[in-house]
DNA sequence: CTGAAAGCGCTTACAG
DNA sequence: CTGAAAGCGCTTACAG
């Protein structure tokens, strides 16, 4: 075979061809695996991959890639309170592939999490679930929303601004009220003058964050700055912003949340705090306690 | 055991009971692939997916899981002309999993994608390649560019709009070159009176789509709706359009297209045009030979 | 129709 | 240190 691939140096072409002769009696993994109880795999369990952070997904895959494990997907419906009997059986299903360990990643509005936790921790293999919060019996790395809405918070003051409001997600929510909590420990922390009660609740939608902001520059004239818990109400408000004839950051100062990568194309280029998401994938796939249920 | 879960039904639990009993003997799929030749399993193989459209990998997980398969999936990076030893050790390492197909889902700006598509096409294991456009000697599903390019400019068309303009992306693609034919064919299908020269290139990105919009305001006056050919661009050209003191959709039509499932969210509630994802990813799961290359 | 045996491709403990 | 043998947990073809 030639190299017929002129973008590809003779040298990488030659090692890769090396991997590939001396992989070429093709190795079979079921029979390594039979024999020695392991299967060099790991399972990410999520409930809905369109909607589950892919900065998680990308962080977990590429530590597993690093650590030499493969990685399976597998997504459950954990929104309606009775799990499916299809979905056990995936579960199961999956297991028998002797994975060596599962990442358990559901999203906050888990309906049967109680049960799948359940399930899961009777399963003799690692587990480790990733979570907005606390979580029992299983080993779980919380992304920590409060440090998010307390660093989110400090930006806005330490940029000077006075009067720095919040627009929440569903407060019946974890990671909505954790946020909340960080906003507020910064308040706290950078000083007693700040107002507690500029906070206006949203449903993480654009459109609840236009509404909120305008409720915020209505019912508080005063307000400077605003932390919108996520990046999608974060858009609403600077479109409300915008429609009252005022500036970013000149007259108002605005910081995001998270989630999409896309944030960094908003315009004006939206402030938004992030997760520590690789350092996350990686703990989920050392199965590092990092926490305790 | 007594079912604790108050929140499943006693017929699913018992259902479910009744799996986990006979599956208590824990089948083990190593053994049977090692006598079956089979693993049950597929790999979606792709660049980066942090970026690659979380439809697309939602809809391959779900039609491979309806169908009993479990997924692998692995990134090796494309962005670099030459092929890291690393990544070719990966693929590798993954087909010694026996995987019963593979599922090849590069970016656009694959530089080193000759080599991968010559890798994959070398394997005696199926390949499908899901891609922009047409390629060599592999099987592959082309997500149709043009026809939802054609699809936006007639929606904007039938509304009413007389002077459709167009925001590309980087015209050396083929995804931005395709979505373009579209809005041409449309134009050309609807009415001859269509201008033809109402085109502005972007990068994709959101700050390109505001400063294509505001020079296509101001080198066509006349110009009544834009198709944005991707939904970040669609943000910017918005924020332009608001800047201008239009509004929309009185003053201005705007279409855009695809990718993200938050353009919902946008507000003004962006018309977006979006493949068909689910049906793109039944047809990788089958293998279906959709087009040839 | 039932049940014991052979064998898939590896690893590992053990004999030489 | 080297090499043949045993065995992982299944499926399948074959003997009874």
């Amino acid at each position: 075979v030639i190299n017929n691939h002129p973008d590809v140096s003779l040298k990488t072409y030659r090692q890769v061809k090396e991997v590939v002769d001396r992989l070429g009696f093709q190795p079979n993994t079921a029979a390594r695996s039979l024999v020695t109880k392991r299967s060099y795999t790991l399972a990410l369990i999520t409930s809905d991959i369109a909607h589950y952070p892919q900065q998680i997904l990308a962080a977990v895959e590429y530590n597993a890639r690093q650590k030499g494990y493969k990685l399976f997907v597998n997504v459950i419906d954990t929104s309606s309170s009775t799990p499916s009997l299809q979905d056990v059986k995936s579960l199961f299903d999956l297991l028998s592939y002797q994975v060596d360990g599962v990442i358990w990643a559901p999203e906050d509005d888990v309906k049967s999490s109680g049960f799948w936790n359940d399930k899961l921790r009777e399963l003799n293999i690692p587990v480790v679930c990733i979570s907005a919060g606390k979580v029992d019996y299983l080993p779980f790395i919380a992304v920590d929303n409060r440090l998010g809405g307390f660093i989110a918070t400090t930006h806005l003051i330490e940029q000077g601004y006075k009067q720095v409001g919040i627009i929440t997600g569903p407060l019946d929510l974890v990671p909505a009220l954790e946020r909340k909590s960080g906003w507020q420990e910064a308040l706290n922390k950078f000083g007693e003058m700040f107002q507690q009660n500029l906070i206006v609740q949203g449903d993480w939608m654009a459109p609840s964050g236009e509404a909120a902001m305008h409720k915020l520059l209505e019912d508080f004239p005063q307000i400077d700055a605003v932390f919108a818990s996520n990046d999608q109400m974060a858009l609403g408000a600077i479109q409300a912003i915008f429609q009252r004839g005022k500036r970013i950051p000149e007259d108002i100062g605005i910081v995001g949340f998270d989630d999409s990568p896309s944030s960094a194309y908003f315009h004006p280029p939206l402030t938004s705090i992030s997760h520590h998401f690789n350092e996350l994938g990686m703990k989920a796939v050392q199965g590092n306690r990092h926490k305790y249920g």
